[in-house]
DNA sequence: ATAACTGCAAACGTTTTGCCAGCAT
DNA sequence: ATGCTGGCAAAACGTTTGCAGTTAT
């Protein structure tokens, strides 16, 4: 039995929101830009549409590291950078690469129905203060690292 | 000032365990494994030193889309897939693409380092169960889709 | 009438933290 | 003596849920 979803007005203006915003925002950031049109909109219902439109393809649930779940509101295929110190999220310019899918194919179970690519890197503002890299201190006992 | 770190017991046993683990756990069921062989280390120790691990290039915090964090004890370059329906992850085989960093280089800003690309897709379990692909509602006012 | 939805607050599960004792330097 | 670390427990955080009242079909 399935159930019939509607577009309220909740969920219509989360989406022109996300939309609107050109970043990466987490549930309550979206919350906080909501709340300025509708002012007793509940944190809840956006964690229930961001939900719900990602699952109609009309927002992306980004794939990402840290522990705060983030958005997208553009629907077309494009990548990421995150920074690695700070998790800046920034978008690449650059067209989606065509047929990685097929390569992948042959050697899994899974229905492969897409990807995503992140690079990794320093933001500009990291990349000055980034630590210098770690080198791997491999299996021997007590031993020591660098770190800032 | 720099921070001194040394390779502990318990730091090296976690990193034992992940190793062997040809999986993708999260912090507590790292835990899990590591209590049997040092039963009283805490679930604290575990989340600090996978960190600390995934710091030094000797284990990988993944990117996902879920909300609990997954690493990854392999250090050599290898791409994931996840399953969209019921979060499950596994590695797909095939050499890493080169040189994808050099065309993202000269359209931003951040000191690219690396990648990370996850193919999406439904696991053997959930292909068959799987919901048909929902139709998005674009824009009017009350519509309504199927959903399960 | 029924089913989907919202606001609210409480509940939940995951991750982080403060503290103190122990150990390596 | 200093500073990194681990165990423990509490706290913090992000997310989900139950409920009662509302709205669309």
């Amino acid at each position: 039995m399935k159930k019939k979803f509607r577009m309220t007005r909740q969920r219509r203006i989360i989406l022109e929101e996300l939309r609107n915003l050109h970043s990466h925002p987490t549930a309550d950031e979206v919350y906080d830009i909501v709340r300025k049109r509708m002012p007793r909109i509940s944190l809840g219902t956006v964690y229930r549409n961001l939900e719900i439109l990602s699952q109609w393809g009309l927002a992306q649930k980004l794939d990402l590291a840290g522990n705060r779940r983030r958005f997208d509101g553009s629907t077309d295929d494009h990548y990421h950078v995150r920074c690695v110190r700070c998790g800046e999220i920034e978008d690449v310019a650059g067209e989606p690469l065509q047929n990685l899918e097929e390569s992948v194919r042959s050697s899994t179970e899974f229905e492969i129905i897409g990807h995503r690519l992140n690079f990794l890197g320093f933001c500009p503002k990291c990349r000055h203060e980034a630590e210098e890299p770690l080198v791997p201190p491999i299996r021997e006992e007590p031993q020591s690292i660098d770190e800032k």
